[in-house]
DNA sequence: ACGGGGTGTTCAATATCCTGCACACATCTG
DNA sequence: CAGATGTGTGCAGGATATTGAACACCCCGT
């Protein structure tokens, strides 16, 4: 992301002009005075939330997008297997694929359960949303009341808000790669 | 993400309340007047950016995250495998871990490229962040200017924005688990 | 030289946000 | 019961965003 610390006015100007459209002709889109997008773009008033919506509507361009859109390239885009930062314990052991940038837009991880690992009777909860696919073995999985087995091409995806978690009840080491957004790890 | 068409109160105070703030609690970390918050919160004013900005930080979170949330559960959590739908042609099949509902935080796929299978010398560009790691097989992957092959246990994760190509040199079929946000399946 | 149509900026007036209080209602403690 | 502390809401007025129209500039065709 641009962290885009206040710098607003820069930020739509960039997109404005990206999308090749004059003041005044996004301000006719958008419904607000050409006047009102200088000023802005200038950083000269901070936007209402609304009229900042409506501008992103004559592009046409989502809240979520414009605060989120992104336009430096990350720095590392191949990662060796052994070059991944290995995190967790003997049980369970995470190998995060991206670097440890702020801001990037998920974290995907290469997980691998021990025979009887287990994330705890005290369920995880966090923010965002995360999924799973098993590689090998097999693990049990509790998101909310409901409680599976999955094995190998098996799949998960659930709001993280929902406490859950992860057994390996076999014998087998479990291997799983994971995303979860917005980034925890 | 939650769309947050324009009920940013009911969102404020959603977010505010899961982190166990009262309103004069945030007020007085994020500087401003616990009135503001109220009014906010009931949508009778459209807080200008600066404010929503000084509001979130108190909390902390930033704007990005703010608009991108999303409290709404999955309507599907667990997937076998023979559930998942697949897509692609021959060469290049991909297995959809998550639902086809709008709004989710990213794509998580099961791809499988057959030996020769290639997305194309006309480079892939899109919007957002996408990782994977090789599952079985190899793959040549090209972003931008840069070629590597990747194996067993190795990873790639970039911009998607920067031109992208995935080939199946070898003879072996090649298993990917990847992940992208924002979701472009 | 003169328009005419394009660009972004500036300024007074108006609409809206934001503050600094006071208020109303709960839940404790003595 | 009174009193202290917590919660969210309401209101007048000062601060700021937004409008509508003018301004200055540039490029192109006459």
């Amino acid at each position: 992301m641009s962290e885009l610390n206040l710098d607003i006015g820069a930020h739509l100007r960039a997109v404005r002009t990206m999308y090749g459209l004059s003041q005044r002709e996004l301000a006719k889109r958008a419904g607000v005075t050409n006047g009102l997008i200088s000023l802005i773009e200038q950083n000269r008033v901070s936007p209402s939330v609304s009229s900042l919506k409506k501008v992103l509507d004559g592009i046409p361009m989502s809240l979520a997008d414009f605060f989120t859109l992104d336009f430096t390239a990350s720095p590392q885009v191949f990662f060796r297997s052994d070059e991944l930062a290995v995190m967790g314990d003997r049980s369970v052991t995470y190998k995060l694929v991206a670097p440890r940038r702020p801001n990037r837009a998920m974290a995907l991880l290469h997980e691998k359960y021990a025979p009887g690992a287990d994330t705890g009777a005290d369920m995880l909860r966090h923010q965002g949303e995360e999924g799973g696919v098993v590689v090998e073995g097999h693990i049990e999985l509790t998101v909310g009341a409901e409680t599976r087995q999955l094995g190998p091409g098996d799949a998960y995806y659930f709001t993280s808000a929902i406490p859950h978690r992860f057994r390996n009840t076999g014998v087998e080491p479990c291997e799983i790669i994971s995303a979860s957004t917005p980034p925890t790890f």
